[in-house]
RNA sequence: GCCGACUUAGCUCAACUGGUAGAGCACCUGAUUUGUAAUCAGGGGGUUGGGGGUUCAAGUCCCUCAGUCGGCACCA
């Protein structure tokens, strides 16, 4: 009879043979409802399956991560059993479970709109109603197959032919539905009542375009309504993030038919985008960086030479000028070898920086394209470093160093690094492939930021590290990049004479902290929702007047703050003072000065800060020192 | 590029199954000179993304092109 180990340490005993849910029930009725699965001597099983001899047992519930993963994915078989209900002829592709829900891939015929999602839906929470209990059939291969042949299922026909030899097949019964999947799942769809169906899209079977393509529809999933409630909040709240929304609002930038993918920066958005550039050029000049500006167009045989053309050849720009093709360049660093190769380097050269903010544009399919987020005309902060092989490690390291200053400085205090070591296919003997991984690795872990690897997921020519940042809503971007190459250098042959008189390859290091200065400055919008640092906001003080007496005291302080720098706007609208406060605090202007007769009068403004409704009374100098303290660049 | 949805005034959105385009805000004019999140009154403004078609009649139906949005694929 077996004797059950729970995780305090407590032994319970059976006189015959009990399964997880009946265990939960043993233990308390709380438990009962809140027990999805099991977990026997280590491994995860459905609440249904039976405990026969002795075991370490932990009962799964509902506010475990391995409890909601399973009723997300119960979700997707509940899912199915609707949709078969309303749909007979849906054939059923995958319904794996994703971060906060699950999808299924479905073949049908008509395609589904947001209202029939609904209707879905709808018969999803009526099942549920009735609390029908999901029933787990082990079955051989060849029914499998009989089972899914017999109902028209041929992707889990294609599926199963694919599952090897020595993995059990399960069928899981939600009545008359049959789904199959390797499990565990709630032994009842009573614990499947917070979800809702979020969204209809395509995707191509397998992932891949060669593929038929699937309509796709994604759900989202919890163990209460409560939480799912704070889940579609946290959705809303994004939605209030979006740069787009926020770009048009505050007037920082437009996208027009007449140039798909690429930025219309009006003055405010600019400012912005100058701001960060400005600060960038700041940080790498000390770094030891020196700026360059290479071509804008530049002959197709360099992009032949370099490997471009054979690879990307349809995403880049042409023009033909006097039978000549031309290139816009789609990234900088041939260019950059150009200039590497003017004279002859020493390895005393080396290491050396090369940076250019250059404007880059790639054809980007027209449905990548994405606001700021993926253009098709972009600016990296782009650098080159060429270096020995021996240089790799404190060139990392000093550049780990440096990202991580200016990610902090930029208001992002999360980082994560993600290391990619070598591919199968790769150019560059493995002598150099060692060397430049253990530098990577070295590196990465010098800096306390935590790090995952990548096995082979490195570029054919290097390893590299790509840099995350974490925004205000949790929101994980890569930005960063290392990336080692033993390729082009020598491609387009830079070399350099080293200690011993004979000529080398040198290594490049393709870096970026910031990525693309379009996307850097979408996510800044969307990570301040709007409310810029001082430093960074477009219109920093709005000088806004109560009567038109105070209009000529006004246009003095104005001048005063032009003069110091400060982007600084008067407002002596003949409007009333709520008019203008409201109007200057919903476009988030950070400062807003209000004089009327009583300043005037006393030589002071009253100052109005963003999001607080306190006023403070400052003379002219005290608030220009004021000013000039908080529009003070973080590295300055 | 692929699947689907969408495109109406400067902005946000409305217009039942086809029946000569509406609102709020913004803008302009006038009054008001105002003390910290919208002062009142009046006025102008769109051949409904481009092109084509069906119809007595198209914002509404069909075709086509472009763009946008949600995904997929792509992302040097």
């Amino acid at each position: 009879m077996p004797k059950i180990k729970l995780p305090d340490g407590s032994v319970k005993e059976f006189d015959k043979p009990i399964n997880f849910d009946e265990l939960a029930s043993s233990i308390g009725s709380g438990l009962a409802k809140a027990t999805v699965a099991g977990m026997l001597n280590g491994k995860i099983v459905d609440a249904s399956e039976l405990i026969e001899a002795d075991s370490d047992v932990v009962l799964i519930t509902n506010s475990d991560e391995d409890g909601i993963e399973i009723i997300r994915h119960s979700c997707a078989h509940l899912f199915g059993h609707a949709l078969k209900q309303l749909y007979p002829k849906a054939k059923m592709a995958i319904g794996p479970t994703i971060e906060n829900g699950f999808y299924y891939d479905i073949d049908l015929e008509e395609s589904l709109s947001e209202n029939d999602l609904e209707k879905i839906e709808l018969r999803m929470k009526e099942l549920a109603q009735t609390n029908y209990g999901v029933v787990r059939e082990v079955v051989t291969r060849k029914k499998a197959l009989d089972t899914f042949e017999k109902r028209n299922e041929p992707y889990k026909v294609e599926i199963i032919n694919e599952i090897p030899n020595d993995e059990i097949i399960a069928l899981y019964h939600h009545n008359e539905y049959i789904d199959m999947c390797r499990g565990p799942h709630v032994t009842s769809v009573r614990h499947l009542k917070a979800f809702k169906l979020t969204k209809i899209a395509g995707a191509y079977w397998r992932g891949s375009s060669d593929n038929k393509m699937l309509q796709r529809v994604y759900g989202t999933a919890w163990a209460s309504e409560k939480e799912l409630k704070k889940h579609l909040i946290l959705l809303e709240e994004a939605e209030k993030r979006d740069h787009r929304k926020i770009g048009k609002e505050l007037d920082l930038f437009h996208f027009q038919d007449i140039a798909p993918g690429m930025v219309f920066w009006h003055a405010n958005g600019w400012s912005i985008y100058k701001e960060l550039e400005d600060y960038i050029r700041r940080k790498i000049s000390k770094e030891g960086y020196k700026e360059i500006k290479t071509p804008q167009i530049l002959d197709k045989d360099l992009w032949v030479e370099s490997g471009h053309w054979d690879k990307y050849k349809d995403n880049m720009y042409k023009t033909i000028i006097d039978d000549r093709e031309l290139m816009i360049k789609p990234m900088n660093c041939p260019g950059h070898v150009q200039i590497y190769n003017q004279g002859i380097k020493s390895y005393k050269d080396l290491p050396l920086r090369m940076a250019e903010f250059g404007s880059c544009h790639r054809n980007e399919p027209s449905g990548a394209l994405h606001g700021l987020m993926r253009v098709r005309n972009f600016v990296q902060d782009d650098a080159h470093i060429f270096c020995t092989e021996d240089q790799i490690e404190s060139e990392t390291i000093s550049f780990c160093k440096l990202l991580q200053d200016v990610y902090s400085e930029l208001g992002f205090e999360e980082v994560s690094i993600m290391y990619a070591d070598r591919p199968d296919q790769r150019v560059g003997k493995d002598e150099i492939w060692d060397k430049a991984e253990n530098a990577l690795l070295n590196a990465s872990k010098a800096t306390g930021i935590p790090f995952d690897i990548n096995n082979g997921d490195g570029a054919f020519y290097g390893p590299k590290l790509d840099f995350y940042l974490h925004d205000a809503i949790g929101r994980k971007w890569q930005c960063g990049t290392l990336q080692v190459d033993f390729n082009m250098p020598g491609r387009l042959r830079a070399n350099y004479i080293g200690e011993d008189n004979e000529k080398h390859t040198p290594v490049m290091l393709h870096r970026a902290i910031l990525g693309s200065l379009e996307r850097f400055t979408g996510i800044l919008i969307e990570h301040y929702e709007g409310r810029f640092p001082v430093w960074l906001a477009p219109i920093q003080v709005v000088v806004a007047t109560i009567t038109s007496k105070a209009d000529k005291y006004a246009h003095k302080i104005e001048e005063k703050f032009i003069e110091k720098g400060i982007r600084v706007i008067l407002d002596s609208r003949n409007e009333k003072i709520n008019y203008k406060v409201r109007e200057h605090s919903v476009n988030k202007i950070p400062f807003i000065f209000v004089v009327g007769v009583n300043e005037m009068n006393d030589g002071t403004v009253a100052i109005r800060k963003l999001g607080s409704e306190k006023q403070e009374i400052l003379s002219i100098q005290d608030s220009i020192d004021l000013i000039l303290k908080e529009t003070a660049a973080p590295d300055s």
